[in-house]
DNA sequence: CCTTGACCTTCCCATGATGGGAAGCCCCAT
DNA sequence: ATGGGGCTTCCCATCATGGGAAGGTCAAGG
């Protein structure tokens, strides 16, 4: 099978396949004498397990961890079940986060009269509202710790 | 006054100034003599209002039409409250889909036994349950469109 | 007046997951 | 055997952000 049936078999685009082999995520493809990948039904099994770990949030660091489990008929559940409980935690946080947000659009809409006129409370509060002083920009935690994450909306 | 007192005073990083004048966010600053950017103190409120519009989740092209709203004393309020809708409807959808997730993880958690033994309905569902065929891939609105937008958690 | 250190400048690189596209090779069906 | 579609690698772009290097500038203190 070519990488392009294992990519419509599995859901997962032969770009990423090709990447999350370059990454590390999956093994080197077995290839035919002429260079083409060759993948056989386990790892189209293999690539749907990623594309449903990754639809359900998980990122790729995780997923690895997800495939060791996987693959280890040793695993204890509770490792598994720990690693899904991170995952719910932090799409929690992110949950309350866009929350937040919203809410407080919510209320600058709420008092915006929304009519010809240029006089308008959300551009207001945009204005004078101070940032938080107290190290909001301060990233502790080093690059890409808890900011910058990526949903897949 | 220099950027860094630009930064420290609005709460954006001058790695972030610079980067927004050089995309056209902000026009170009001022500059001393010697080449040092020279901010006033209308450039650091303009910079604040960038800051707290980034933190409503607004992304930077709106936050480009943000601006010239605030700048044209002839705009209609009508504009910014649509504005702000839509990035209501946005979060709301990403809340959704976030849910979702979330809730799909914790009904497998719950399932989960948790302890020594290898066996996990978690594992189970990630490795049988099919992807959509009906192109959840097809991406019909072209790259970037709805899927992979950033979120500052 | 000169040194020192903090600040500024530009330029390049990296992130994470993904797609676009070019140049060139391969394989099957007509 | 030829054409078209699929495969290969390689480079580039996204978005907002930071890291770091190499070098110029400025103010304070000796």
């Amino acid at each position: 099978m070519n990488i392009g049936d294992a990519s419509a078999l599995s859901g997962v685009s032969a770009k990423m396949i090709r990447y999350y082999e370059q990454t590390g995520l999956i093994p080197l493809a077995a290839r035919t004498a002429s260079g083409y990948r060759n993948y056989a039904d386990a790892d189209v099994h293999m690539l749907r397990f990623i594309a449903r770990s990754r639809d359900l949030g998980f990122p790729i660091s995780e997923i690895t961890d997800l495939l060791d489990l996987w693959r280890n008929t040793d695993r204890r559940s509770a490792d598994v079940k720990a690693l899904a409980q991170a995952r719910i935690q932090d799409l929690r946080h992110k949950i309350t986060h866009l929350q937040d947000m919203a809410d407080t659009l919510e209320t600058l809409v709420r008092s915006c009269a929304g009519d010809e006129r240029p006089d308008c409370p959300i551009l207001h509060n945009l204005e004078t509202e101070a940032f938080p002083a107290s190290g909001r920009r301060s990233n502790h935690a080093g690059p890409h710790a808890n900011i910058n994450e990526r949903i897949t909306s």
